[in-house]
RNA sequence: GGAGACGUGGCCGAGCGGCUGAAGGCGGCGGUUUGCUAAACCGUUAUAGGGCCCUAAAGCUCUAUCGAGGGUUCGAAUCCCUCCGUCUCCGCCA
Protein backbone atom coordinates (compact mmCIF):
# COMPACT_ATOMS: atom_id res chain seq x y z
CA UNK A 1 0.00 0.00 0.00
CA UNK A 2 1.49 3.62 -1.06
CA UNK A 3 1.47 6.06 1.40
CA UNK A 4 -1.18 8.50 -0.07
CA UNK A 5 0.70 11.58 1.72
CA UNK A 6 3.83 10.58 -0.04
CA UNK A 7 1.70 10.86 -3.25
CA UNK A 8 0.29 14.18 -2.38
CA UNK A 9 3.75 15.90 -1.73
CA UNK A 10 5.64 14.31 -4.86
CA UNK A 11 3.24 13.12 -7.36
CA UNK A 12 6.15 13.46 -9.87
CA UNK A 13 8.27 11.02 -8.04
CA UNK A 14 5.90 9.12 -7.44
CA UNK A 15 4.45 8.72 -11.23
CA UNK A 16 8.68 8.47 -12.23
CA UNK A 17 9.01 5.13 -10.00
CA UNK A 18 6.08 3.67 -11.18
CA UNK A 19 6.79 4.13 -14.92
CA UNK A 20 9.82 2.41 -14.41
CA UNK A 21 7.70 -0.83 -13.96
CA UNK A 22 5.77 0.35 -17.13
CA UNK A 23 2.93 2.07 -15.88
CA UNK A 24 1.13 5.49 -16.68
CA UNK A 25 1.13 8.63 -14.59
CA UNK A 26 -1.65 7.54 -11.56
CA UNK A 27 -1.02 9.98 -9.91
CA UNK A 28 -3.65 12.85 -11.28
CA UNK A 29 -6.10 10.31 -10.53
CA UNK A 30 -5.28 9.86 -7.09
CA UNK A 31 -5.02 13.17 -5.89
CA UNK A 32 -8.32 13.71 -7.41
CA UNK A 33 -9.41 10.94 -5.74
CA UNK A 34 -8.14 12.40 -2.66
CA UNK A 35 -8.87 15.74 -2.98
CA UNK A 36 -12.62 14.82 -3.49
CA UNK A 37 -12.67 12.63 -0.49
CA UNK A 38 -11.02 15.44 1.79
CA UNK A 39 -13.50 17.77 0.69
CA UNK A 40 -16.15 15.35 1.63
CA UNK A 41 -14.72 14.53 4.61
CA UNK A 42 -14.51 18.09 5.65
CA UNK A 43 -18.11 18.82 5.20
CA UNK A 44 -19.06 15.50 6.95
CA UNK A 45 -17.01 16.16 9.92
CA UNK A 46 -18.41 19.59 10.18
CA UNK A 47 -22.52 17.85 9.62
CA UNK A 48 -21.16 15.91 12.69
CA UNK A 49 -19.90 18.66 14.78
CA UNK A 50 -23.14 20.17 14.24
CA UNK A 51 -25.07 17.37 15.04
CA UNK A 52 -22.96 16.28 18.01
CA UNK A 53 -23.44 19.81 19.60
CA UNK A 54 -27.61 19.84 19.11
CA UNK A 55 -27.96 16.52 20.19
CA UNK A 56 -25.92 17.63 23.57
CA UNK A 57 -28.25 20.16 23.98
CA UNK A 58 -31.16 18.48 23.53
CA UNK A 59 -29.78 16.06 26.18
CA UNK A 60 -29.54 18.52 28.72
CA UNK A 61 -32.64 20.11 27.61
CA UNK A 62 -34.21 16.72 28.37
CA UNK A 63 -32.38 16.44 31.79
CA UNK A 64 -33.89 19.62 32.58
CA UNK A 65 -37.38 18.82 32.08
CA UNK A 66 -37.51 21.61 28.65
CA UNK A 67 -38.46 21.21 25.32
CA UNK A 68 -36.58 20.02 22.97
CA UNK A 69 -39.06 19.48 20.02
CA UNK A 70 -37.32 22.57 17.87
CA UNK A 71 -33.59 21.18 18.29
CA UNK A 72 -34.97 17.81 17.21
CA UNK A 73 -36.13 18.99 14.07
CA UNK A 74 -33.23 20.64 13.11
CA UNK A 75 -31.29 17.40 13.76
CA UNK A 76 -33.67 15.70 11.66
CA UNK A 77 -33.09 18.48 8.70
CA UNK A 78 -29.46 18.14 9.06
CA UNK A 79 -29.33 13.90 8.69
CA UNK A 80 -30.65 13.95 5.08
CA UNK A 81 -27.35 15.79 4.35
CA UNK A 82 -24.83 14.11 7.11
CA UNK A 83 -25.87 10.75 5.47
CA UNK A 84 -25.32 11.62 1.33
CA UNK A 85 -21.71 13.20 3.38
CA UNK A 86 -21.36 10.14 4.86
CA UNK A 87 -21.83 7.63 1.98
CA UNK A 88 -20.51 9.66 -0.33
CA UNK A 89 -17.14 10.03 1.56
CA UNK A 90 -16.83 6.35 2.24
CA UNK A 91 -17.55 5.76 -1.44
CA UNK A 92 -14.27 7.91 -2.34
CA UNK A 93 -12.71 6.47 0.49
CA UNK A 94 -13.18 3.30 -0.95
CA UNK A 95 -12.60 3.57 -4.62
CA UNK A 96 -9.01 5.35 -3.52
CA UNK A 97 -8.18 2.41 -1.43
CA UNK A 98 -8.99 0.35 -4.56
CA UNK A 99 -6.83 2.16 -6.41
CA UNK A 100 -3.90 2.14 -4.08
CA UNK A 101 -3.84 -1.52 -3.39
CA UNK A 102 -3.37 -2.21 -7.32
CA UNK A 103 -0.62 -0.52 -7.43
CA UNK A 104 2.62 -2.21 -7.24
CA UNK A 105 5.99 -1.01 -4.85
CA UNK A 106 8.28 1.47 -6.20
CA UNK A 107 11.32 0.50 -7.26
CA UNK A 108 14.43 0.64 -4.91
CA UNK A 109 16.90 3.72 -7.09
CA UNK A 110 19.70 1.01 -7.51
CA UNK A 111 17.20 -1.79 -9.38
CA UNK A 112 18.07 -1.74 -13.02
CA UNK A 113 15.17 -0.55 -15.39
CA UNK A 114 13.97 -3.33 -17.61
CA UNK A 115 10.91 -4.98 -19.37
CA UNK A 116 11.27 -8.75 -18.75
CA UNK A 117 13.45 -10.98 -17.39
CA UNK A 118 16.19 -10.64 -20.33
CA UNK A 119 17.12 -7.16 -18.32
CA UNK A 120 18.16 -8.49 -14.96
CA UNK A 121 21.23 -8.46 -13.79
CA UNK A 122 23.60 -10.88 -12.93
CA UNK A 123 25.89 -10.10 -9.59
CA UNK A 124 27.99 -13.32 -8.85
CA UNK A 125 28.53 -16.72 -9.65
CA UNK A 126 29.60 -19.63 -7.87
CA UNK A 127 31.27 -22.97 -8.73
CA UNK A 128 31.43 -24.03 -12.39
CA UNK A 129 29.07 -26.98 -13.53
CA UNK A 130 30.73 -30.39 -13.78
CA UNK A 131 31.02 -30.95 -17.46
CA UNK A 132 28.76 -34.00 -17.94
CA UNK A 133 28.72 -36.35 -20.93
CA UNK A 134 24.90 -36.87 -21.70
CA UNK A 135 22.99 -35.12 -18.44
CA UNK A 136 19.78 -36.80 -17.46
CA UNK A 137 16.74 -34.62 -16.40
CA UNK A 138 15.44 -35.05 -12.94
CA UNK A 139 12.20 -36.98 -13.72
CA UNK A 140 14.09 -39.12 -16.33
CA UNK A 141 16.50 -40.11 -13.50
CA UNK A 142 13.68 -40.07 -11.08
CA UNK A 143 12.01 -42.87 -13.03
CA UNK A 144 14.63 -45.01 -13.83
CA UNK A 145 15.05 -45.69 -9.93
CA UNK A 146 11.65 -46.39 -9.65
CA UNK A 147 11.49 -43.79 -7.32
CA UNK A 148 9.87 -40.87 -9.09
CA UNK A 149 6.28 -41.88 -10.23
CA UNK A 150 3.94 -39.15 -11.98
CA UNK A 151 1.70 -41.50 -13.40
CA UNK A 152 0.30 -42.50 -10.11
CA UNK A 153 0.34 -38.93 -8.69
CA UNK A 154 -1.80 -37.92 -11.96
CA UNK A 155 -4.32 -40.48 -11.53
CA UNK A 156 -4.90 -39.60 -7.65
CA UNK A 157 -4.27 -35.87 -8.55
CA UNK A 158 -3.92 -34.72 -11.79
CA UNK A 159 -1.41 -33.22 -13.33
CA UNK A 160 1.67 -30.88 -11.59
CA UNK A 161 1.79 -33.25 -8.96
CA UNK A 162 4.24 -35.67 -7.50
CA UNK A 163 4.91 -38.74 -5.60
CA UNK A 164 8.36 -39.50 -4.36
CA UNK A 165 9.51 -42.76 -2.78
CA UNK A 166 12.38 -44.49 -0.23
CA UNK A 167 15.36 -42.52 -0.51
CA UNK A 168 13.96 -39.89 -2.52
CA UNK A 169 11.82 -38.91 -0.22
CA UNK A 170 13.73 -39.12 2.69
CA UNK A 171 16.38 -36.65 0.42
CA UNK A 172 13.60 -34.53 0.13
CA UNK A 173 12.94 -34.16 4.06
CA UNK A 174 16.80 -34.25 4.39
CA UNK A 175 17.00 -30.90 2.18
CA UNK A 176 14.58 -29.20 4.52
CA UNK A 177 15.83 -29.82 7.87
CA UNK A 178 19.79 -29.47 6.81
CA UNK A 179 18.31 -25.59 5.35
CA UNK A 180 16.37 -25.15 8.66
CA UNK A 181 19.13 -26.68 11.08
CA UNK A 182 21.54 -24.07 9.22
CA UNK A 183 19.43 -21.19 9.42
CA UNK A 184 18.01 -21.67 13.26
CA UNK A 185 21.73 -22.96 14.56
CA UNK A 186 24.34 -20.29 12.76
CA UNK A 187 21.68 -17.36 10.98
CA UNK A 188 19.28 -16.77 14.26
CA UNK A 189 16.38 -17.41 12.66
CA UNK A 190 13.33 -18.59 14.99
CA UNK A 191 11.67 -21.66 13.67
CA UNK A 192 7.72 -21.46 13.33
CA UNK A 193 5.04 -24.22 12.31
CA UNK A 194 2.59 -22.04 10.96
CA UNK A 195 -1.12 -22.41 9.62
CA UNK A 196 -1.11 -23.06 6.21
CA UNK A 197 -4.78 -21.92 5.67
CA UNK A 198 -5.37 -18.46 6.17
CA UNK A 199 -7.95 -15.13 5.97
CA UNK A 200 -8.25 -12.87 3.38
CA UNK A 201 -6.81 -10.21 5.37
CA UNK A 202 -3.29 -12.06 5.78
CA UNK A 203 -3.31 -12.51 1.51
CA UNK A 204 -3.93 -8.87 1.47
CA UNK A 205 -1.12 -7.97 3.91
CA UNK A 206 1.34 -9.45 2.18
CA UNK A 207 -0.09 -7.98 -1.40
CA UNK A 208 -1.76 -11.04 -2.96
CA UNK A 209 -4.52 -9.94 -2.75
CA UNK A 210 -6.94 -8.39 -4.48
CA UNK A 211 -4.82 -8.51 -7.25
CA UNK A 212 -3.73 -11.79 -7.18
CA UNK A 213 -6.23 -14.48 -6.36
CA UNK A 214 -6.47 -16.67 -9.36
CA UNK A 215 -2.43 -17.81 -8.49
CA UNK A 216 -4.07 -19.43 -5.42
CA UNK A 217 -5.96 -22.14 -4.12
CA UNK A 218 -9.46 -21.44 -2.17
CA UNK A 219 -11.35 -23.47 0.15
CA UNK A 220 -15.17 -23.93 0.16
CA UNK A 221 -15.15 -21.83 3.26
CA UNK A 222 -13.15 -18.92 1.87
CA UNK A 223 -10.00 -19.58 3.30
CA UNK A 224 -6.74 -19.72 1.20
CA UNK A 225 -4.23 -22.49 1.04
CA UNK A 226 -0.56 -20.54 1.74
CA UNK A 227 1.30 -20.29 -1.70
CA UNK A 228 4.50 -19.41 0.06
CA UNK A 229 5.14 -19.20 4.03
CA UNK A 230 5.83 -15.65 3.72
CA UNK A 231 1.83 -15.39 4.16
CA UNK A 232 1.39 -16.56 7.50
CA UNK A 233 5.37 -15.54 8.72
CA UNK A 234 5.13 -11.97 7.88
CA UNK A 235 1.16 -12.04 8.77
CA UNK A 236 3.08 -13.18 12.57
CA UNK A 237 3.01 -9.15 13.30
CA UNK A 238 -0.03 -7.82 11.95
CA UNK A 239 -1.15 -5.06 13.46
CA UNK A 240 1.39 -4.83 15.63
CA UNK A 241 3.95 -2.30 17.07
CA UNK A 242 7.12 -3.36 17.89
CA UNK A 243 9.76 -2.68 20.01
CA UNK A 244 12.39 -1.01 17.54
CA UNK A 245 15.26 -2.35 19.53
CA UNK A 246 14.08 -6.16 19.39
CA UNK A 247 14.49 -5.75 15.92
CA UNK A 248 14.68 -7.31 13.91
CA UNK A 249 12.75 -10.35 13.75
CA UNK A 250 13.80 -13.30 11.56
CA UNK A 251 11.32 -16.43 11.23
CA UNK A 252 12.26 -19.69 9.01
CA UNK A 253 9.34 -22.53 8.07
CA UNK A 254 9.49 -25.20 6.31
CA UNK A 255 5.74 -25.57 4.63
CA UNK A 256 4.06 -27.17 1.57
CA UNK A 257 3.39 -24.49 -0.43
CA UNK A 258 0.26 -24.42 -2.92
CA UNK A 259 0.20 -22.59 -6.20
CA UNK A 260 -2.66 -23.23 -9.13
CA UNK A 261 0.08 -22.33 -11.49
CA UNK A 262 -2.71 -20.12 -13.64
CA UNK A 263 -1.33 -19.13 -16.96
CA UNK A 264 1.60 -21.20 -16.79
CA UNK A 265 -0.31 -24.02 -19.36
CA UNK A 266 2.29 -25.34 -21.23
CA UNK A 267 5.22 -24.13 -18.98
CA UNK A 268 7.74 -26.88 -17.83
CA UNK A 269 4.98 -29.34 -17.56
CA UNK A 270 7.60 -32.29 -17.38
CA UNK A 271 8.93 -33.15 -13.98
CA UNK A 272 8.57 -31.44 -10.78
CA UNK A 273 9.97 -28.23 -11.25
CA UNK A 274 6.54 -26.62 -11.64
CA UNK A 275 3.99 -28.31 -9.09
CA UNK A 276 0.81 -27.37 -7.41
CA UNK A 277 2.04 -28.33 -4.47
CA UNK A 278 5.69 -28.43 -3.23
CA UNK A 279 7.78 -27.88 0.22
CA UNK A 280 9.89 -24.72 0.67
CA UNK A 281 11.59 -23.07 3.84
CA UNK A 282 11.43 -19.39 3.61
CA UNK A 283 12.88 -16.56 5.59
CA UNK A 284 11.35 -13.61 6.78
CA UNK A 285 12.69 -10.57 8.49
CA UNK A 286 10.75 -7.65 10.12
CA UNK A 287 13.31 -4.92 10.70
CA UNK A 288 12.83 -1.11 11.52
CA UNK A 289 13.42 1.11 8.17
CA UNK A 290 17.15 1.83 8.48
CA UNK A 291 18.22 -1.90 8.87
CA UNK A 292 16.31 -3.55 5.61
CA UNK A 293 18.75 -3.25 3.24
CA UNK A 294 21.84 -4.73 5.24
CA UNK A 295 18.98 -6.99 6.04
CA UNK A 296 18.62 -7.94 2.55
CA UNK A 297 22.40 -8.64 1.60
CA UNK A 298 22.34 -10.97 4.62
CA UNK A 299 19.44 -13.10 4.00
CA UNK A 300 20.54 -13.45 0.39
CA UNK A 301 23.58 -14.68 1.73
CA UNK A 302 21.73 -16.52 4.18
CA UNK A 303 20.06 -18.63 0.71
CA UNK A 304 23.56 -18.60 -0.80
CA UNK A 305 25.74 -20.67 1.37
CA UNK A 306 23.11 -23.29 1.94
CA UNK A 307 23.64 -23.83 -1.94
CA UNK A 308 27.18 -23.45 -1.41
CA UNK A 309 27.27 -25.89 0.87
CA UNK A 310 25.07 -28.41 -1.14
CA UNK A 311 28.22 -27.29 -3.77
CA UNK A 312 25.51 -26.77 -6.14
CA UNK A 313 26.54 -24.34 -9.12
CA UNK A 314 24.63 -21.33 -8.93
CA UNK A 315 25.06 -17.45 -9.92
CA UNK A 316 23.39 -14.88 -7.85
CA UNK A 317 20.87 -11.67 -10.04
CA UNK A 318 19.12 -8.73 -9.17
CA UNK A 319 16.10 -8.91 -11.18
CA UNK A 320 15.25 -5.74 -13.21
CA UNK A 321 12.19 -3.30 -12.56
CA UNK A 322 10.42 -5.32 -15.58
CA UNK A 323 10.56 -8.13 -13.80
CA UNK A 324 9.89 -7.91 -9.88
CA UNK A 325 6.79 -9.22 -7.87
CA UNK A 326 4.32 -6.79 -7.20
CA UNK A 327 5.21 -6.07 -3.45
CA UNK A 328 8.91 -5.96 -3.88
CA UNK A 329 10.96 -3.03 -4.27
CA UNK A 330 14.31 -4.79 -4.78
CA UNK A 331 14.94 -8.59 -5.48
CA UNK A 332 17.84 -10.52 -5.73
CA UNK A 333 17.04 -14.20 -7.40
CA UNK A 334 19.30 -17.43 -7.23
CA UNK A 335 19.56 -19.65 -9.67
CA UNK A 336 21.03 -23.11 -9.71
CA UNK A 337 22.50 -25.04 -12.64
CA UNK A 338 20.47 -27.61 -13.79
CA UNK A 339 22.58 -29.73 -16.03
CA UNK A 340 19.27 -31.44 -17.32
CA UNK A 341 17.88 -28.61 -18.84
CA UNK A 342 21.77 -26.79 -19.70
CA UNK A 343 20.35 -23.80 -17.90
CA UNK A 344 19.82 -21.98 -14.72
CA UNK A 345 16.62 -21.97 -13.30
CA UNK A 346 15.32 -19.46 -9.89
CA UNK A 347 15.63 -21.32 -6.63
CA UNK A 348 15.48 -18.57 -4.70
CA UNK A 349 13.76 -15.17 -4.52
CA UNK A 350 14.72 -12.87 -1.83
CA UNK A 351 12.63 -9.34 -1.92
CA UNK A 352 12.92 -6.10 0.56
CA UNK A 353 9.49 -4.34 0.75
CA UNK A 354 9.79 -2.12 2.40
CA UNK A 355 7.13 -0.82 4.21
CA UNK A 356 4.33 -1.82 1.42
CA UNK A 357 3.74 -4.56 3.42
CA UNK A 358 3.76 -3.40 6.68
CA UNK A 359 1.21 -0.75 5.16
CA UNK A 360 -1.09 -2.93 4.47
CA UNK A 361 -0.92 -4.64 8.03
CA UNK A 362 -0.35 -1.75 10.19
CA UNK A 363 2.98 -2.82 11.36
CA UNK A 364 4.66 -0.37 13.41
CA UNK A 365 7.80 -0.18 15.51
CA UNK A 366 9.07 2.66 18.13
CA UNK A 367 12.17 3.45 20.36
CA UNK A 368 11.47 2.98 23.71
CA UNK A 369 10.19 5.88 25.60
CA UNK A 370 9.35 7.50 22.10
CA UNK A 371 6.36 8.32 21.18
CA UNK A 372 6.67 8.44 17.55
CA UNK A 373 5.90 5.31 15.38
CA UNK A 374 7.34 4.16 12.34
CA UNK A 375 6.14 1.43 9.64
CA UNK A 376 8.57 -1.74 10.05
CA UNK A 377 10.26 -2.83 6.72
CA UNK A 378 9.86 -6.93 5.64
CA UNK A 379 11.91 -9.04 3.78
CA UNK A 380 10.81 -12.57 2.64
CA UNK A 381 13.20 -15.08 0.62
CA UNK A 382 13.40 -18.66 -0.23
CA UNK A 383 15.98 -20.33 1.76
CA UNK A 384 15.57 -22.82 -0.11
CA UNK A 385 12.51 -24.19 -2.60
CA UNK A 386 12.82 -27.46 -1.40
CA UNK A 387 11.58 -29.35 -4.92
CA UNK A 388 14.04 -27.41 -7.25
CA UNK A 389 16.70 -28.12 -5.05
CA UNK A 390 15.99 -31.70 -5.35
CA UNK A 391 16.00 -31.62 -8.53
CA UNK A 392 19.40 -29.73 -8.73
CA UNK A 393 20.81 -32.90 -6.23
CA UNK A 394 19.79 -34.82 -8.47
CA UNK A 395 20.51 -33.65 -11.68
CA UNK A 396 23.80 -32.33 -10.71
CA UNK A 397 25.11 -35.44 -8.84
CA UNK A 398 23.92 -37.72 -11.25
CA UNK A 399 26.72 -40.67 -12.01
CA UNK A 400 27.00 -42.41 -15.36
CA UNK A 401 25.13 -45.36 -14.13
CA UNK A 402 22.18 -43.40 -13.20
CA UNK A 403 22.73 -43.06 -9.73
CA UNK A 404 22.42 -40.31 -7.83
CA UNK A 405 25.79 -38.94 -5.01
CA UNK A 406 25.03 -37.19 -1.97
CA UNK A 407 26.25 -34.33 -1.33
CA UNK A 408 28.27 -34.76 2.29
CA UNK A 409 26.39 -32.22 4.19
CA UNK A 410 22.86 -34.03 3.55
CA UNK A 411 24.54 -37.67 4.44
CA UNK A 412 24.19 -37.35 8.42
CA UNK A 413 20.62 -36.61 7.14
CA UNK A 414 20.24 -39.73 5.16
CA UNK A 415 21.76 -42.14 8.02
CA UNK A 416 25.11 -42.02 6.09
CA UNK A 417 23.44 -42.76 2.65
CA UNK A 418 26.29 -41.88 -0.08
CA UNK A 419 24.46 -43.02 -3.06
CA UNK A 420 20.86 -43.44 -4.34
CA UNK A 421 20.37 -46.21 -7.11
CA UNK A 422 18.63 -48.85 -8.31
CA UNK A 423 17.13 -50.85 -5.24
CA UNK A 424 17.90 -54.89 -5.63
CA UNK A 425 14.40 -56.77 -6.48
CA UNK A 426 13.60 -58.65 -3.67
C1' G B 1 -21.97 -30.33 15.70
C1' G B 2 -25.32 -28.77 20.34
C1' A B 3 -25.92 -25.30 24.84
C1' G B 4 -24.24 -21.06 27.29
C1' A B 5 -20.90 -16.85 28.72
C1' C B 6 -17.88 -13.04 27.05
C1' G B 7 -14.63 -9.35 24.02
C1' U B 8 -13.55 -1.69 27.20
C1' G B 9 -6.97 2.22 26.91
C1' G B 10 0.17 -0.83 27.92
C1' C B 11 -2.32 -4.19 31.78
C1' C B 12 -6.42 -5.11 35.44
C1' G B 13 -11.24 -3.40 35.80
C1' A B 14 -16.05 -0.05 36.22
C1' G B 15 -19.76 1.64 33.08
C1' C B 16 -25.37 -1.13 30.27
C1' G B 17 -28.97 5.19 26.18
C1' G B 18 -26.97 11.77 26.98
C1' C B 19 -22.54 15.35 31.51
C1' U B 20 -17.93 8.71 29.16
C1' G B 21 -12.21 9.19 25.04
C1' A B 22 -14.11 6.54 28.77
C1' A B 23 -14.29 6.06 36.81
C1' G B 24 -10.72 3.44 39.89
C1' G B 25 -6.20 0.67 40.26
C1' C B 26 -1.43 -1.06 38.32
C1' G B 27 2.45 0.15 35.14
C1' G B 28 5.12 4.33 32.37
C1' C B 29 6.84 9.46 32.25
C1' G B 30 7.82 14.43 34.75
C1' G B 31 8.20 16.81 39.49
C1' U B 32 8.32 17.60 45.12
C1' U B 33 10.56 15.33 49.31
C1' U B 34 15.35 12.39 50.30
C1' G B 35 22.59 11.21 52.41
C1' C B 36 21.24 6.93 48.72
C1' U B 37 17.29 3.57 47.80
C1' A B 38 12.37 2.82 49.02
C1' A B 39 7.86 5.06 50.38
C1' A B 40 4.55 9.18 50.13
C1' C B 41 2.49 13.23 47.49
C1' C B 42 1.41 16.31 42.93
C1' G B 43 1.00 16.30 37.75
C1' U B 44 0.91 13.63 33.28
C1' U B 45 0.08 9.28 30.22
C1' A B 46 -4.33 6.17 23.36
C1' U B 47 -4.42 5.94 18.03
C1' A B 48 -5.69 7.53 13.22
C1' G B 49 -7.55 11.25 10.04
C1' G B 50 -9.41 16.27 8.42
C1' G B 51 -9.19 21.68 8.90
C1' C B 52 -6.56 26.18 10.54
C1' C B 53 -1.55 27.70 10.68
C1' C B 54 2.80 26.91 8.00
C1' U B 55 9.49 26.16 5.45
C1' A B 56 8.82 22.61 9.27
C1' A B 57 7.76 21.46 14.13
C1' A B 58 4.78 22.96 17.88
C1' G B 59 0.01 24.75 18.65
C1' C B 60 -5.35 25.32 18.08
C1' U B 61 -9.77 22.87 16.51
C1' C B 62 -12.98 19.10 14.62
C1' U B 63 -14.07 13.90 13.43
C1' A B 64 -13.62 8.75 14.15
C1' U B 65 -12.29 4.61 17.24
C1' C B 66 -14.73 0.60 23.84
C1' G B 67 -13.12 -6.96 18.74
C1' A B 68 -14.91 -5.81 13.10
C1' G B 69 -18.96 -4.29 9.99
C1' G B 70 -24.03 -2.86 9.55
C1' G B 71 -28.76 -1.07 11.95
C1' U B 72 -32.22 1.54 15.61
C1' U B 73 -32.07 6.66 17.89
C1' C B 74 -31.95 13.72 18.07
C1' G B 75 -27.92 11.01 20.74
C1' A B 76 -24.83 4.20 21.32
C1' A B 77 -19.18 1.45 24.93
C1' U B 78 -24.41 0.78 26.48
C1' C B 79 -30.19 -1.69 22.36
C1' C B 80 -30.65 -5.01 17.60
C1' C B 81 -28.26 -7.95 13.43
C1' U B 82 -24.00 -10.28 10.94
C1' C B 83 -19.01 -11.68 11.20
C1' C B 84 -14.29 -12.62 13.83
C1' G B 85 -12.20 -14.32 18.29
C1' U B 86 -11.97 -16.19 23.51
C1' C B 87 -13.90 -19.21 27.52
C1' U B 88 -17.20 -23.20 29.86
C1' C B 89 -20.19 -27.68 29.40
C1' C B 90 -21.90 -31.84 26.12
C1' G B 91 -20.96 -34.76 21.70
C1' C B 92 -17.33 -36.23 18.00
C1' C B 93 -12.31 -36.76 16.42
C1' A B 94 -6.04 -36.92 14.72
Amino acid sequence: MHDIRYIRENPEAFDAALKRRGLVAQSPEILRLDGERRASQTAMQEAQAKRNDLSKQIGDLKRTGGNADALMQEVAGLKDKLLVWEAEEKELGAKLDALLATLPNRPAADVPDGRDEHDNKELRRFRTPRGLAAPREHFDLGEALGLMDFTMAARMSGARFTILKGPLARLERALGNFMLDVHTTEFGYTEVSPPLLVKDEAVYGVAQLPKFAEDLFRTTNGSWLVSTAEVPLTNLVNGEILNRDELPYRFTARTPCFRSEAGSAGKDTRGMLRQHQFYKVELVSITAPDQSEAEHERMTECAETILNRLELPFRTIVLCTGDMGFGARKTYDLEVWMPGQDTYREISSCSNCGDFQARRMNVRCRSPGDKATEFVHTLNGSGLAIGRCLIAVMENFQQADGSISIPGVLRPYMDGLERIQVAERK
